[in-house]
DNA sequence: TATGAATGAGTGTTCATTCAT
DNA sequence: CATGAATGAACACTCATTCAT
């Protein structure tokens, strides 16, 4: 691939991600485009279906959430706070940007890092749940869930100011629900 | 107003709110007329604007928590077992679409029982609180978002089968989360 | 026909009558049937089809137009006074809506007033023409179409203040423009 | 501009301004859009907005029309005649379509040729009254109002053949009008 | 290859007309 | 007979996608 194709390429996914997470939705194609500061047509070229476009974006933001996740893990002794702190930065990098693409998920075609990422949060509520600390019959999918509705906007036409830091309010509070009472307690 | 007229209206806000709930956003004006078994125009008639449907939907299941809380007080005499039935009924009646008409929520024209909710919702988190039982910090404006959350569906063409199920999961985590920790551990 | 009726069919006549006059087209009968005060289907009733109505306010300005023609006549011993202030007061009388209903003014079923209203300007032409102030070669025709014209809102969204007072000076100029030089000069 | 592109923006605007003149008022864009054998959404790309493609069509009209004008001043050696010639030769050219922009005319982003156009019939005037030949009190603004009035079609329906014929005697005769009588018999 | 134009299908909205009350 | 509701067709407009430059 030409330098110049792999640049426009980064830079139609950088606009994507953005406007992704800005709408909670999928942009318009043309809207993509233009902030990329480039042709339509260029953006079909290198996405030439809809869903193309969108697994580059769930794929980059799962490479952050992967990275984020280890160094949260690498961060922290404590396995709920590892958990704590991935959740947070998984939402801060868009991870719910995975719920426009679903059915791609479970496609076979889906890069191994989908994988990789299941495994990782499943070690990691599993070292959790060693510690003591979580409770025991936690499904990684539900987490994963969370995080996707921790993402998304709250409302159409809100000042989206405070939506971060309410969303990190719940996840604080959900984090705090997955773990144990009595250990808690303790 | 006509009985026939009532009746339409009824058929056409029945449909809407289905659809509002199913889709988790604005669904075509032609999808919820003919679910109503209707033509557009009457839609147009009963609901000029396209804010004007968006909140009758909105009264509607805002009604419907509001009646849903006041069983869930009734009926437990725990506070947060009060709280926690009324987030799943109100999740279970699609209180979430509250979220499509956020600018309206703010505006005076909005009907009295929004503030009633509000009062409500404040009511229930103190009696709560009272109990011991409730994080003191929890604001009220938290919960009522964490509904709208909680109703949204996770992911476009994820098969719907189980989203109760991950969202009454991710409710009681979160109420969980939301009790005291001391409180719960003794 | 019962009295109501009767009154009805007044009331939709005179709102039909001062809507074309006001927009200088045909204006929808919902608000045609609403400035009158009735319902629609009072308006279909009494008028079945689009042409019934706009032929019944041709026929009613046309009717004004000839009373006006004749105290025109009364009232002028020259000419092209008459003439003169019969188009002024034609104007100021709508007359122009005929415009509206031209494929109606060449059938057999239409009243034969339209007959006499053409009699009538011929006359008033060749009144005008006989002492010797008027072109020879003015067909009755141009002038009813220059009614017409002038009846006519020169602009959309122009202010309607002064579009009387600039009908009035074209007429005006108008007329003098069919009178005979050499008599005007003499 | 691409070469194609600036061919089809050509022929909207014929497309366009051949409707104006034939309808009187503003064609649908779907009319406009197959006469000129092109999609709706190219007419959308070139004149996004309604007043866009309007007030295309008048610049149009308004640079025929001066063109027009200076050929007629400069063809003319009295000042009555350019006048004259310049009016009929407006009308053919369908001036008129100005009546349907009005508002756009009074606003400042209009073309610095409106200006032009009104100085240049001022001007016209000046010098017909110079010539002793016109009436002394002829308010440019009358005779603008009076080239959109004779532009326009005379009523719905009728046969356009004889259109022009008729508009050009109610040319005539107004011009007559406007000349001063005792100039005129003298 | 990059570009932006052209396209037509889909959605929103209005209006004339018919029908049930 | 009067009313206003219901209807679908027509028009306005947008967007994803293809094609010519």
């Amino acid at each position: 691939m030409r330098a110049d194709a792999r640049r426009n390429r980064e830079r139609l996914l950088d606009a994507a991600v953005e406007m992704v997470l800005e709408v909670g939705g999928e942009p318009t194609r043309d809207a993509i485009a233009s902030r990329a500061g480039l042709g339509i047509a260029t953006l079909y070229r290198h996405f030439p279906d809809r869903q193309d476009l969108l697994a580059a974006v769930a794929r980059h933001v799962l490479d952050r959430a992967i990275a984020a996740g280890e160094e949260a893990v690498a961060g922290n002794t404590d396995g709920v706070d590892a958990l704590r702190e991935y959740m947070h930065r998984a939402v801060d990098g868009g991870l719910g940007a995975l719920g426009l693409v679903y059915p791609l998920l479970e496609q076979p075609g889906w890069p191994e890092h989908r994988e990789r990422a299941e495994r990782f949060l499943a070690a990691m509520l599993e070292r959790a749940g060693s510690d003591g600390r979580l409770r025991g019959d936690v499904p990684a999918a539900d987490v994963a869930f969370a995080i996707i509705r921790f993402c998304r906007p709250l409302a159409v036409g809100r000042p989206q100011a405070d939506e971060r830091a309410i969303a990190h309010r719940h996840i604080d509070t959900y984090v705090d629900g997955l773990t144990d009472a009595q250990a808690r307690g303790r």
